[in-house]
DNA sequence: CCTGAGCCTGACAACGTTGTCCAGGCTCTA
DNA sequence: TAGAGCCTGGACAACGTTGTCAGGCTCAGG
């Protein structure tokens, strides 16, 4: 065989860009490794002169801790995961920045990812977290059965599900009262007057729109109203598909007079259906929107508090990991109805 | 010496929740733990007869590789961080869902912190960031000097600027194009009449804020506008600040009739102000904001693309980290202005 | 039956940090 | 002045993983 340089030489390679550690400032110090990872920890037991010296070092070689490795050796990451359907939707973003803030105040790093309402995605995102061993989870769920996550859960990882319940689990839930706050929405509706009316929401398999149907379906029953199929539909809540529904029940023989929406995307499209529809229309929606108070007319809703929401189930999670918290319940944030016009506006008959 | 029992024994303390490892794994199936590894990445070289019981021992300790690890060893983490300064704002959100879904496309997962406008707090997250070994950073800076950052990109943190340059360094920038936006912003406005425009804009120290309000005198200085102290106001955009700001350019004895706003959370309260004021106003916000479309008047606004300013930046980051890069760039999107009505207002004088 | 090639497999070190423990030097007291 | 005790500093192992390398086995060819 050829002599041939195949020697694998300790190859210099960029690990982190060839970043200097501890032992490096240990080396140019001339104290001993321990020595420079008690001055970086301000631990008690290192004279002044030394720890100048270790400082010294630290700075000339721009030295910092690397906390992967610190981790590792800890077995804490100080790092908890959010999940949720979609950063860029208004509705999580106070949400996500009220976990941020409890996670802030534990001296926690917030990891995101957005599921995009795929159940695939969700629970990839799920086990990439678990990997890089965050501490606790919050998770917005997409898919409906969360089994996936018992061995996660059994190994010590906190988990609190938000907005929707997790499938198949027993775990923490922090929710809207999706049912009460759609039921007062719609009873707000009957008791102007309106007897036909319309339920325009996402998709049945996800859970807050299948309990806000419930609640419209609860109004309507204790007001003694049959409800027709022609009145509500369910299904993505795209542009067009909405506005099609809406100007459907608009414009059938036997039209309703108030539409009940069911998040605030359908909301939004449904706004504009009506400002082009001829006879006003009575509107309550779930979930409050920005300038709804300024529209013509205002726009009434059922606010939920996204970030109540966030916080409160952070706080659980952080109470997990205190080890204060026992058995996983179920907490129900309360809505509130706000009335700004569209939802005091009489049946045009 | 008395025989005492100081031995430390391996105290069984739970590190992650006692989660099995490789060695357990290894263990349990009766092999090495390199093959469990290899198991585990896939590797070639491993007999299915053997892969088959390490798979079952994973199956049944309810193995899930410590990717915390697996970084020490390999030297890139696969995460990249993101630090803007309020995950709540609408205008950040689609920019973060942005950057998230180019990280996702590269493998790598989004850690995400919100500075508050704080430039301490921008530091302390960005250097936790560092600490974590990010691959790279995605910084919307609140702070206007940078200069901490010079040993952490020297040792090879990948980091691009996004909506504001850095301060005191070379660095990638993206940004928007808010002298030019906010300058045909305003000309739109002297183009429909108006000589005496107010500008209601965010703090001066914040570098968007400063670019838009030059555009706005060049845009007057254009029309050869000599433009007085009091139709201009920058500071917090509280809203209360906001609105007596508007409130005085409106009932000053040389009221202007038209204003130009800042950002999406001034024009917001300017709405307000205006829907109370008797004479019509004209308005033009730099942007865009939900449902502008549907006031009365709509609302003309420069609007921003949030999310290519976003994508844009994190495809750069990558580029960094494949070392396709160079040297440092500054991009420039373009803005776009979009007539609602609002903004083509006559003066009313 | 022997040899060499090729395939599997596992021992070992290393990544950068922290916990444990021990050694040496100092101070203080008897 | 010696012994006790404290303070400081460093050697070493360990965290859970992956890269390197060598050993053992099988099998074909001579």
């Amino acid at each position: 065989m050829p002599e041939t340089t195949r020697r694998t030489e300790r190859l210099p390679r960029n690990r982190y860009g060839n970043r200097p550690t501890m032992k490096d400032v240990a080396a140019r110090a001339g104290v001993g490794l321990k020595t420079v990872s008690r001055v970086v920890n301000g631990e008690a037991g290192v004279t002044p002169e030394t720890e100048r010296r270790v400082q010294e070092a630290i700075e000339a070689l721009g030295f910092r801790r690397n906390d992967s490795a610190r981790v590792l050796r800890k077995g804490r990451t100080a790092s908890i995961g959010l999940v949720l359907e979609d950063l860029a939707d208004p509705f999580y973003g106070p949400l996500s920045r009220a976990v941020e803030e409890v996670a802030r105040a534990h001296g926690a790093l917030l990891i995101n990812g957005s599921s995009a309402e795929d159940a695939d995605r969700e629970q990839e995102l799920v086990l990439a977290l678990c990997a890089r061993r965050v501490d606790g989870l919050v998770v917005i769920p997409a898919g409906d059965d969360h089994r996936y996550l018992e061995p996660e859960i059994k190994a010590g990882v906190a988990t609190v599900f938000v907005d929707r319940p997790a499938g198949h689990i027993d775990a923490d839930v922090v929710v809207s009262d999706n049912h009460g706050g759609a039921r007062d929405g719609v009873s707000h509706l009957i008791a102007h007057g309106h007897r036909r009316i319309g339920f325009i929401g996402d998709m049945p398999r996800i859970h807050t729109a299948a309990e806000r149907l419930r609640g419209y379906r609860t109004a309507m029953e204790d007001a003694g109203i049959q409800v027709a199929d022609s009145w509500m539909s369910l299904g993505i809540t795209d542009p067009d598909r909405v506005r099609r529904a809406a100007e459907d029940m608009l414009s059938s023989p036997d039209p309703v007079t108030a539409i009940f929406t069911g998040n605030n995307r359908v909301t939004v499209t449904v706004v504009r259906v009506l400002a082009e529809h001829a006879r006003p229309v009575a509107l309550v929606g779930f979930d409050d929107i920005e300038l709804a108070d300024l529209l013509q007319p205002g726009v009434t809703v059922v606010a939920q508090d996204a970030a109540t929401l966030g916080r409160t189930a952070a706080e659980r999670l952080f109470r997990q990991l205190d080890g204060t918290l026992l058995t996983p319940e179920r907490i129900v944030i309360p809505t509130r109805l706000i009335t700004r016009g569209s939802g005091e506006l009489p049946p045009a008959d």
